[in-house]
DNA sequence: CTGGAAGGTGCGAACCCCTCGCAATTAGCA
DNA sequence: TGCTAATTGCGAGGGGTTCGCACCTTCCAG
């Protein structure tokens, strides 16, 4: 199994519940860390919280996982793979659409050479409103 | 006072308590909960934090401030006029500064045009290194 | 100008989410 | 196989926000 290789790579030891949290993000795609508990409770049901979170924060440092804010204000995870794109949360709805990084390309280059500002392209939400509910709000207001 | 028929205007009582958080508001830019408060007990020291939430949330629903996530968790309020701007939120220091809205602007019709999201601009936070920061790090890394 | 209803405030308890300390357990190396 | 250090579970703790309730204030009607 190369999950093992990945975990031992970078030092750390190799335990079930580090493997559970490590899968349930990459399966999940968009998770908070109490999202992630309940999808490792499927098949491991006394893990605790707090080995959830400590997980997570290790799993990051060695570059497996990252979190994002997305608004609400909880972190949520997802897999380092995963982060080859933009986060659009809709306001209305909650739900998290993406965006490839190119479209933004313009933009952050714009903050850089204008501001200095290096934007992290995978540390990123855009908020707003999404298709569905721009598509039945306007529908609500017109009708 | 102008600022009084702002509340009657929009159906709201006039306490003290309420006049003194949205000129905290005003006064602070980017401010949480608990600078809101801060402030207001410069000048009316027995306000409470409960009624601070309250009110933000009161004179958000009229929409007379706003508030954005910038990162940590909390949320930071704004007063409405002051929404004109881009935050560019430092993940180091933890800074927040401005850029106009218009550096946007091909980013968010290239999102309304491609995805039919409607990117909310005074919603928003970009995350990553400001220019100091950065500075500051690379002479580190490369000295 | 005054009385009363509706709305607002203060206070404390309750919550939620997350972190910490500690004792027991377990992984990984010799 | 045995030891040491990392990891886990658990419960307590803490920051930030919300809630219920009794009291107080605003503002409209009379």
């Amino acid at each position: 199994m190369v999950e093992k290789h990945e975990l031992r790579e970078r030092g750390l030891r190799l335990t079930p519940q580090r493997e559970l949290v490590l899968a349930a993000v990459r399966e999940l795609g968009h998770a908070t860390p109490e999202e992630v508990a309940e999808k490792v409770r499927l098949t491991h049901p006394g893990i605790n919280l707090s080995t959830v979170y400590r997980n997570l924060e290790t799993l990051e440092n060695v570059g497996l996982v990252q979190h994002t804010h997305l608004g609400h204000g909880g972190a949520t995870y997802h897999a380092a793979e995963e982060l080859t794109h933009l986060h659009l949360v809709c306001g209305i709805c909650g739900s998290v659409g993406d965006a490839p990084i190119e479209v933004a390309a313009n933009f952050v280059n714009a903050l850089a050479d204008d501001y200095g500002f290096k934007t992290d392209v995978t540390h990123f939400a855009v908020y707003g409103t999404c298709a569905e509910c721009f598509e039945r709000d306007t529908t609500l207001f017109t009708q």
